[in-house]
RNA sequence: GGGCAAGUGGCGGAAUGGCAGACGCGCUGGACUUAGAAUCCAGUGGGGUAACCCGUCAGAGUUCAAAUCUCUGCUUGCCCACCA
């Protein structure tokens, strides 16, 4: 009876010899090509379960076959290590944020490790050290004195929950990201970094990034929302004050026959000259009762509110009179804050002028010649010609747009303009576990930058977190500073940085991680910039991604990294993992955890599982049935392999001579796996679920094998070939058995087997014989049949013949060793 | 409402114009066993004794040949949703 496979005892001993040897470690510069394989940085929030496992399994297996294939790996890992669930722990259960955090990332770096995970541990980052904010307060600087970062006051969103602004991209459906609490507006002088600079920069380079997920792409280009149009200006009847509007339909001017305008456009007070003093209190009354709403209730009604001001506008064209509304629907921040109504051309000002009454005038029809439908049922959006416009009438809506902003800009009361949906990002966060934004109030100087050899702004022990205002402006000692400029009196920013600030950027500290001068090495990130391969969730398709491309480019204008202005060459979004259908989560209780799937089934066969499944990118189910299948496959490999230990290392590339077609089969099935394999990894694909397919298969000739010619030479070949083959996904009994087979060495720094070509190429096929498409008949044959050759054996068939009912065929067509299609 | 992706056995999936269902799970039968577990072997889309017929969401089309390409519809998932 053979000895049978320990994988808890055989697992641990590799782990730690892996780690005493520093295999993964990334090597000093040498000749190969480098590859920079990434998984996004975890947030340390107390355990992994299987779902995480997926993603860092995936990364793990590109990794190691990338090393194996002769490439300099570089597979760091770290944390993300700011952020309000420390908070939340604090207030909850009176823990110390950095205790709370710093317990987390020795556990889940345990489990990291116990995954088997070939990381270069001395790289590893936590991004709530000294250290590394450090960094971060230093790029804020850098970011500060080129009129990146700002401090304006601004309508922001509030959540009451967690009691700090939010950024744009951290409200979901007018609630926040986190805790799901309606957002409110509020007033507040915050700090935000102008990421609309690089708008049209974030945007034209999507096209380039070939190797991201088309989705992704088109997600941030919807997120930066780029429109031309033109701005130009209504005035006020009796007063001297002009209304500036956006469009992007300037084709439509004419038909134009309201003015609508946010309740809080800076005009209202303006209005209320020309306006009756009922007017006047019912539009105070208006906007009142929309401040106090959060902008889910704004906005998402469909309800299109609105009240007539009572002053007019002048169509600066047609010189029409028109009513000018306050409405609920035209947002404040997003263009001019006001629009010119256009309800035939426009479905919303459509449904605003029905609801009020407000007239229809239709401008555009759909061909030349067309009359106008009268009266409209629907807006009607499309271009076409244009038609009661004045001068411009009979133009088609494309020349309409040029000719009418030509006469604007002619007549000086307007200008072609482009508007982005996407707004200047918020950083300040009114909480303490962050980043101190290292800014100093002086009350002679103003806003006073920390100078750089003061940095870090350390975050103070010791601050009341108890989620009632900012725990920082609590503390006197933290907030009395003096002046660096004049050294006066002074208070510091008590605000911290929104976390996602961090993560834009630690890609490049893994690079040179203990650099004490800076926060990376230009001529490290040359060498291993941009990341060759990144692997993580879609659900941070807009925020870390976009953030970290704008960071980017920002290095990159001031270069200080080289090369490409784009950090992620290549992005993959892993699918999730769910439970028996659900997602896991702690109150269903079905969280599948790390420790207990590897005390159960072993280490090996968590990764195989989760690479087979299904395709990476697709969400996937665990079941206890399904990993039973590659503990089966885990046991399997050692039955079969382990009877070739031996003590001496057999030549792994040396193909053995064999005889008969069982022989000749396994021989395929393993070029066939390490082709799959190989495939797999460089076409980026990592459909790794059909390479492991084929270790089955390769399983499975070794027992046929096994039963027809046990004393084959290519079962030893097969043996030895395997743990080479497992080695990126199985990653310890693939060592366990390269030892037993001899090897001195791990078998992780080896090559990956080639496959010989003598092995790949099948001497026989089944030719399959169709007739009219329908399969007749398959026949043996030698490869590499001519096509007569292959007729004259078709037609020889009886089934064939049969088919054909003495009829010859009028056609035929063939596709060498595989098919032959004949036609009556 | 708009955009994108997908729909294949009991289940996860394979096949990207050329043998539909590789591989695994589950299930059925057999071997081994006092018995079970484990392991090994055989079978497993539907119909039919069989020859054969039917079959990749539904319907149409292109093609010698369609799960794969085109159109229409249905369903599911994800994203966006007053951005003028």
């Amino acid at each position: 009876m053979a000895e049978a496979y320990d994988f808890r005892a055989v697992e641990r001993a590799w782990q730690e010899r892996w780690e005493s040897d520093r295999i993964f470690d990334a090597p000093a510069h040498t000749a190969r090509e480098k590859y920079y394989v990434l998984e996004m940085l975890p947030y340390p929030s107390g355990d992994l379960h299987v779902g995480h496992a997926k993603n860092y399994t995936l990364g793990d297996a590109i990794a190691r076959m990338m090393r194996m294939l002769g490439y300099d790996v570089l597979h760091p890992m770290g944390w993300d290590a700011f952020g309000l669930p420390a908070e939340n722990a604090a207030i909850q259960r009176g823990i110390d944020p950095a205790t709370w955090t710093r317990s987390n990332i020795a556990n889940m770096e345990r489990q990291l490790r116990l995954m088997g995970t070939s990381y270069d541990w001395s790289r590893e980052i936590a991004t709530c050290d000294p250290e590394y904010y450090r960094w971060n307060q230093w790029l804020f600087l850098r970011l500060y004195e080129h009129g990146i970062a700002y401090r304006r006051e601004a309508p922001v969103n509030w959540c009451p929950r967690d009691r700090t602004v939010l950024a744009n991209e951290q409200v979901i459906d007018g609630r926040c990201w986190r805790c799901n609490t309606l957002v409110e507006r509020r007033n507040l002088a915050q700090w935000f970094l102008k990421i609309t600079a690089y708008a049209d920069r974030l945007l034209a380079d999507l096209d380039r990034l070939s190797g991201w997920p088309e989705r992704t792409r088109t997600m941030q280009r919807n997120w930066i929302g780029r429109s031309e149009g033109v701005v130009f200006s209504f005035c006020v009847d009796g007063v001297d004050e002009k209304i500036d509007v956006f469009t992007t339909r300037v084709d439509t001017l004419f038909g134009a026959t309201f003015l609508a305008i946010a309740a809080e456009h800076p005009i209202v007070p303006a209005l209320k000259s020309v306006i009756s003093k009922k007017h006047a209190a019912e539009i105070d009354a208006f906007a009142e009762s929309l401040g106090s709403k959060s902008e889910l209730e704004r906005t998402s009604l469909m309800e299109k509110s609105g009240l007539f001001t009572g002053a007019y506008a002048i169509n600066p064209l047609s010189r029409e009179r028109i009513p000018i509304w306050v409405t609920n629907y035209v947002l404040a921040e997003y263009g001019t804050g006001a629009v010119m109504g256009v309800p035939a051309h426009d479905e919303r000002d459509f449904d605003f002028a029905r609801k009020h009454g407000l007239p229809i005038a239709q401008v555009i029809v759909p061909h030349e010649g067309s009359e106008a439908a009268a009266p409209l049922t629907q807006a009607c959006v499309e271009d076409g010609r244009l038609i009661a416009s004045g001068d411009f009438t009979g133009m088609s809506s494309a020349r309409a747009r040029e000719a009418v902003a030509e006469r604007l800009t002619a007549l000086d009361i307007g200008r072609k303009s482009v508007n982005y949906r996407l707004r200047d990002w918020l950083i300040s966060r009114q909480r303490y576990w962050g980043t101190p934004i290292p800014i100093v109030f002086c009350d002679r100087c103003g806003e006073v930058p920390v100078p750089d050899e003061q940095l870090p702004v350390l975050l103070p022990p010791g601050a009341p977190i108890t989620g009632e205002g900012s725990p920082l402006a609590q503390l006197p000692d933290f907030v009395n500073a003096s002046c660096p400029r004049c050294g006066g009196a002074a208070r510091r920013e008590t605000d911290t940085m929104d976390t996602f600030f961090e993560s834009s950027w630690y890609y490049l500290r893994y690079l040179s991680p203990h650099d004490a001068r800076a926060p990376w090495d230009r001529e490290d990130a040359t060498r291993w910039m941009n990341v060759d391969q990144y692997i993580g969730g879609a659900e941070h398709a807009v925020l870390h991604l976009l953030y970290s491309r704008f960071f980017y480019k920002f290095f990159h204008d001031r270069d200080w990294v080289g090369g490409d202005d784009e950090p992620f060459a290549r992005l993959f979004h892993q699918g999730f993992v769910l439970h028996d259908g659900e997602k896991m989560s702690k109150s269903r209780g079905n969280v599948v955890g790390i420790d207990e799937t590897a005390e159960r089934n072993g280490v090996d066969a968590m990764r195989l599982f989760l690479l087979y499944v299904t395709p990476p990118e697709d969400t996937s189910d665990w079941t206890a049935e399904g990993i039973s299948g590659r503990v089966r496959f885990i046991n399997r490999l050692w039955r079969l392999c382990i009877p070739f230990a031996g003590p001496e290392p057999p030549d792994v590339h040396a193909i053995p001579a064999v005889e008969n077609a069982d022989e000749r089969a396994l021989l395929r099935a393993v070029g066939i796996a390490a082709r799959s394999a190989v495939d797999e990894t460089h076409s980026r694909r990592f459909h790794f679920n059909t390479t492991i397919a084929k270790f089955d298969e390769l399983l499975n000739a070794m027992s046929a094998l096994l039963r027809s010619t046990p004393e084959s030479p290519a079962l030893g070949y097969a043996a030895h070939a395997l743990p080479l083959l497992v080695a990126p996904f199985a990653p310890h009994i693939a060592e366990e058995l390269w030892q037993r087979f001899g090897h001195a060495t791990s078998v992780h720094l080896e090559r990956y087997l080639v496959p010989h070509e003598s092995t790949l190429a099948p001497e026989e096929t089944t030719l399959v014989v169709q007739v009219n498409g329908k399969i007749r008949a398959r026949l043996a044959v030698p490869a590499g049949m001519t096509q007569a050759e292959a007729l004259a054996l078709a037609l020889a068939d009886p089934r064939v013949r049969a088919q054909l009912d003495g009829k010859e065929p009028r056609k035929h067509y063939y596709v060498a060793d595989k098919l032959l299609n004949l036609v009556v």
